[in-house]
DNA sequence: TTGAAAGCGATACCAA
DNA sequence: TTGGTATCGCTTTCAA
């Protein structure tokens, strides 16, 4: 029998004397000086000899010291503006994403945190240059951007940190740009497994048809890159023929797709990488021809938890909504504040869904 | 061009006449009573006048007061006690387990919450129940248990609830014990996962070898159901054949193959749907007739994410080990204050891995 | 270069 | 049944 006085084990630090946590009257105490000075040595204000930031510095460490920023929050009555810069379509996926944003907004507003959304014409990267010029320091501490990739937009995310602004990338990542954070998927990863799944569910030859969205879409281009590395080791007798651009655009997927299939009658499986799969749904449902052909898509959204569902679709590549915007959100609190975050919890997982693994 | 003056739109709830939001403060001079009163209506506290407390409660709904829980956690020097109760295996999985909470255990300390642990002999209900029964309600304000399912539990659970502890039921659950809530995956939707990544892999017919830890674990013995049903409905060539009780232990597992493979010499596919998975590997390792048997585990560990890298593993079914403490943490404080939370954002995700999409 | 004291939004004790 | 007021841990004037 387990001895009654410990049975289980209380897993924080362990103070060494006190009980309770040292706040800022014990350094003050401790370090002999009054609680303003604590606070400028605290937030690294001005007009302080060093040998008193020396004394305070001694205290902090002595008391094993850690802040208590809710508390310092509620007297800095301090509250985080974020902006999301997203494309203005109609996708699906983009809808989750503004979903998300809205109805997390709504809760973060009680822990003073204000999100506000500006819309940039899809694939124009003038426009996403003219959006993120346009942002004043004064009014935002933080700004996460889904953009298509070019120097142009490179450039004014750089602009935008200079004012002293953090910024995330959302889901396609701008490199070089200096973003302070990159939030999504490894898109190349994310290629390759669809790729392998694409090349195990296949039991026939035949060739493989991949759509895309555009060519300055970072994301669309990275799945291709490791969808094709994969197919290439792995599956050399499937044969990647045409890589449609879709624009994101459903209509024009729909049209597209009958002079692929005339051009390519031996068509066995379909990595859309990009969105717009309802283009893809529709044409599928269509045509007979295309039933044993393994389809694998991104994103799960009504829609294509439906085409899952059916059968229409064999898997779905995925990224979390509500993941994403949260982590932007923490990311971007973090980044303003400089302090730590947690990588584990703000890796966003390449999910993988089956009709069977689902939420309901 | 859009006009310079709206070009976001602030998404949190705008408020009517107000800048600022109200505080109790607020509510007092609009009740016309004191701050006191306030806050007796505001907790429900004993000793209001129902007028006085419509009073209040009119000013509340007329300034759409939302409080600050924030501050009042720091007014009320709030704490959480909460417990973790695990199995004492040696298991990765509960290794995981176990580091997260010791991990956010640090964490969270800085955030009013202190994690313990308490661990009871693994498929042995009457320890749990023993370790159920000591907690005092004095000291902790929620509990989070991983445990077999035995009727006796239950009722332990049950008493624990009664004494005013929250209760949520970590990976197996323990349904009809009255726990606030189940965290982890549904798995019976996971068994069915496994199987059908299992039918469509396998190329070849054969026999399907069935590997589970105890007859009292629930998640086991619900992932086998799904695994059945799906096997049977789908891929009805494929035939489930042995079901070998591994008790989690490496080493059983590892004696108990051979017989097995000498019994059955058609197996083409392996579903590990509990620990041990060591004892699998090894044997997997030195049988050259096992090589082309398709193979899924359960819950991605740094030896399951090796036998995926090595291809003695083809799928692994897997719940986030950070994710279930989180929600854990989140349910109980959130049980405890009788506040709402995220349905969302506590769901745990049924992952899918395979090489290619594995953390690095 | 430093300190005293008044908040931040909410809770809780002591009187009335 | 009520109200006044100190307090939580930290920040921020305003004076000295």
């Amino acid at each position: 029998m387990r001895s009654p006085r410990k049975w289980w084990t209380k897993l924080s630090k362990p103070r060494l004397k006190v009980v309770a946590k040292p706040t800022v009257n014990d350094i003050a105490r401790v370090a002999g000086v009054s609680l303003a000075t604590v606070d400028r040595v605290l937030n690294e204000r001005p007009g302080v000899r060093s040998v008193t930031i020396k004394k305070v510095h001694a205290a902090i460490a002595e008391l094993g010291y850690i802040r208590d920023t809710a508390a310092a929050n509620l007297a800095r009555r301090r509250v985080y503006n974020l902006l999301f810069v997203l494309p203005d379509t109609e996708n699906e996926f983009v809808a989750a994403l503004r979903t998300q944003i809205e109805e997390q907004a709504e809760k973060l507003s009680n822990d003073r945190t204000e999100l506000s959304l500006a819309l940039a014409a899809p694939f124009d990267a003038q426009d996403f240059v003219a959006v993120l010029d346009r942002i004043d320091p004064s009014d935002t501490d933080g700004v996460a951007v889904f953009s298509p990739e070019t120097p142009s937009v490179r450039d004014a995310v750089k602009r935008v940190r200079d004012k002293g602004i953090a910024v995330v990338t959302l889901v396609s990542d701008l490199p070089s740009s200096e973003r302070d954070h990159f939030v999504g998927i490894d898109n190349v990863s994310a290629g390759r497994t669809a790729a392998q799944l694409m090349g195990r569910f296949i039991r026939r030859p035949g060739k493989i048809l991949f759509i895309t969205g555009s060519r300055f879409a970072r994301d669309h281009l990275e799945r291709r890159q490791g969808f094709d590395l994969v197919m290439n080791e792995e599956f050399p007798e499937l044969e990647v023929v045409a890589s449609v651009e879709g624009r994101d655009d459903p209509d024009l997927i729909h049209s597209l797709l009958p002079e692929v299939f005339e051009n390519h009658p031996n068509i066995c499986g379909i990595y859309s990488s990009a969105a717009g799969n309802e283009g893809l749904i529709r044409f599928l449902k269509d045509n007979r021809a295309a039933e044993d052909i393994v389809v694998i898509g991104h994103e799960l959204t009504p829609l294509s938890q439906d085409a899952l569902r059916t059968g229409v679709f064999d898997a779905v590549i995925s990224q979390d909504s509500g993941h994403l915007v949260r982590s932007c959100v923490r990311l971007l609190r973090a980044t303003a504040d400089s302090a730590p975050y947690n990588p584990a919890q703000e890796r966003i997982r390449i999910d993988i869904y089956i009709k069977e693994n689902m939420p309901p």
